[in-house]
DNA sequence: AGTAAAAAGTGAACGATGTTCATATTTTTG
DNA sequence: CAAAAATATGAACATCGTTCACTTTTTACT
């Protein structure tokens, strides 16, 4: 690799690195270029000969999130022992502790507001469909005889409730459970879909 | 009433009134101050005299959309001689059919990001709790024996889980429903959770 | 009615921000 | 090593929300 290309390479890196760090601070709305050229000491005008926007960037930081929500949906995933049902009501709790625990990331990755017609790029969605994975399996298991398409139906339907439910709980300003709640909510939620569903 | 104030109460009616049709227009992102000041014929400060912000002006506007949720939703929850069940259901259809139809205003009452510490009056919240009230009274009906601690609960979270639903699936951007299925599975959703908690 | 005080209206100016671009520097190529 | 291509730079620009010194209007008082 050339000496230039690879010192543009290092400066995409940096980039990210310092966005993420900025986002888990003080979150994504509190992101500024000239900050994030100072953190990685650059000038201003570097940061768009390597992205295009700062949506560019913001991007693959949210693509970071992406990929550490599916880390730890992957690992409560693989806690199967109790059966698809358990990993189910896992899935959601460990979604509800993730947006708890890195909660400046996750709101970016959710509440950032990109331009009207602003192409994300495939790897983000594929990114999204990785996360529906984890719940598509267990629900397989439940309903051996349903259509994948069926499954996509109701993987995407909880995944969306169980988010709204940990969203309005983590926005002071909506009407959502109060935090200490959610998790039994969480249980109840699923275990009654499941069981309204065999 | 005084000339003064006079104009002054007719001056946030409009920009209100501006605020209100820039938004269902264009989308809460795109809301400016010297736009607002041309459509009501005012000069830019004036804004300032009548409103402490921007903020303060979007939590207005928000406020007539949350009235407007309101109707919609006590219209539905009139229509009860199919029971309580029925209801549930109908709500949720509701709620769908106005953030579809008035998409942008919806998304601008749960996008918009206030500063830090911004506090909401108090309205904004009662007008929240409004909402949730027609939820309770129909679970209050399936559940007479049920606190109304329990029913505050089990209707956060039967909002946040619907909210959820139609947020993402009216997002072109993640996992949601397809906008075709969204009545069905939010019925399912909401008989399954019904019939669980009998 | 007249006048001083108070209130409201005004728009130029300020500071912050994302982005661009002419220019300078560095790297690559032949 | 010199020309060309790529990259780096930061001043400048356009667009915001917001402020404030100043003007105009309204109110209060004699």
């Amino acid at each position: 690799m050339s000496k230039a290309s690879q010192r543009k390479a290092q400066l995409h890196i940096d980039l990210i690195d310092a966005a993420e760090k900025r986002i888990a601070e003080h979150g994504i709305t509190q992101l500024r270029a000239r900050d994030l050229a100072r953190d990685v000491g650059c000038s201003l005008g570097s940061i768009y000969n390597v992205f295009d926007d700062l949506h560019a960037l913001i991007v693959h930081a949210n693509a970071r999130t992406l990929m550490a929500i599916d880390e730890v949906m992957a690992a409560a995933a693989a806690n199967d022992d109790d059966g698809p049902r358990a990993v189910m009501i896992n899935l959601a709790w460990t979604y509800f502790d993730f947006a708890t625990n890195y909660n400046k990331p996750w709101r970016g990755l959710f509440d950032h507001v990109f331009p009207k017609n602003y192409d994300l790029p495939e790897w983000m969605y594929e990114g999204q469909l990785k996360l529906l994975n984890h719940i598509e399996k267990p629900l397989a298991e439940l309903w051996p005889n349903a259509t994948t398409e069926e499954i996509s139906l109701i993987s995407r339907t909880l995944f969306s409730a169980v988010h709204g439910v940990v969203e309005l709980s983590l926005d002071d300003r909506t009407v959502g459970l109060p935090p200490e709640s959610v998790r039994n909510q969480l249980e109840i939620l699923i275990t009654s879909f499941l069981d309204g569903n065999e």
